[in-house]
DNA sequence: GTCTATATCTCGAAC
DNA sequence: GTTCGAGGTATAGAC
């Protein structure tokens, strides 16, 4: 009656369901036409027309199931840790899907934080004149820095990484880790704090000069030689 | 020759499909077998056997196009401010459907942090005997503070609330409020901040107590009256 | 398992 | 438009 859902297929429904969510939180969405999809992973997703995020979900490693109850079809899918549930109700199923797909090969992203990190590790002259890095993940009591060093004057220095502009989330991380490091190396000379971004928010570059700590603007990527772009009115149509 | 594609319609392909991606970073992902998503909003998914989240994707907003090309059919993605494109070009169409979904009602979810607000708020004394809220989103140098107010002494209390089990990061979030209002407010005693959140970290807890500040345990759910489950070994299948 | 921080985070709301 | 913080965030890495 409640039967496992075939295993190393995909499987997409299409058709007018409700959907009950029970974990974390709780959510009911009343009846409507959406998509759903079953990974052979365990993954759920239910999505409707609009927005790139599902409207409900579960994470891979569930456990699915299907049976019939008075002429509806429902997918029931199981969690632990957290303990979490989620039931389709189909009402009518337009399409139905079973998908045997192949599929190996690994994504090659570029422009992360590890870029950034890599960047300044094998140039550190690109941070600062004279910053020699010293270690990367440094435990602290408040958290792992992402790149402790010192600076051209000893000073022992953090510096706290982001790929994207960062706003005021950024300086106070930063300036946890300098309070726990102050508070461990018992040194007379304070310790640096350095932000790393692209680019940084008012807001953030006022609370980082109220305490006492720094922004270097860089980007993951290397930045091309010829920062301006030549722009001329050909018509390129 | 580039075709804009049917809007009011979701469309899925599935198919062996390699996908370029430009933008705030970069990705190349090689030949595979994959399920790609037009959304009628705008939004590109392109979706592997595994995993939750989407391996490439595009937000709502964007411009979808198609067009061939030496036998093979691609399918282009671009938006503004960021300015992103995807590319995804098919050498196998193992499926196409075109989906007009009638899909309105609104999801109904329980459990969030504004849940946790509107508990403290009707009932401020289950967060502490005597506590009086004054403002919720209270505007400092340091971002907008969850419930501001004052306790049965009169001093001056900045709450922070998760729906979830505390870190660091929440911690820093509270002792940047209460930093920006002790700088703000001319006063002698110093202010409390309050970490409200159904319960909070080892680390977590050491940095509240390093910095004065208080943890409270609450949930966005209303407690139920007994804690305690009665379980008897009565068969229950 | 839990803890910690990142992310092409996404999303909504405020300005 | 930008900014800011929440999210059932998800995900990976370390312990």
């Amino acid at each position: 009656m409640h039967d496992p859902i075939k295993q190393n297929a995909m499987l997409t429904l299409v058709g007018r369901c409700e959907v009950d969510y029970d974990g974390r939180a709780s959510s009911y969405l009343p009846p409507g036409e959406r998509l759903v999809i079953l990974k052979p992973d365990g993954t759920l997703l239910v999505h409707r027309t609009e927005q790139r995020t599902p409207v409900n979900w579960q994470p891979p490693g569930c456990t699915h199931t299907a049976h019939t109850e008075d002429d509806q079809l429902i997918i029931h899918s199981t969690r632990s840790t957290p303990s979490e549930e989620v039931t389709i109700t189909f009402e009518t199923v337009l399409q139905l899907s079973i998908l045997e797909l192949d599929d190996s090969p690994d994504l090659a992203l570029e422009g992360s934080e590890e870029d950034l990190r890599q960047r300044i590790l094998t140039e550190p002259d690109i941070l600062e004149e004279g910053f020699t890095p010293q270690m990367t993940e440094r435990e602290t009591a408040a958290g792992a820095v992402d790149i402790y060093g010192k600076d051209t004057d000893d000073v022992p220095t953090v510096v706290e990484l982001k790929r994207r502009r960062v706003g005021p989330d950024a300086v106070s991380q930063l300036h946890r880790y300098v309070d726990a490091l102050d508070r461990e190396l018992p040194v007379e000379r304070s310790i640096r704090g350095l932000l790393v971004a692209p680019s940084v928010t008012d807001r953030a570059e006022r609370l980082l000069a109220e305490e006492n700590l720094e922004f270097v603007e860089l980007s993951p990527e290397t930045t091309t030689e010829n920062t301006t772009t030549q722009v001329t009115d050909f018509d390129t149509d």
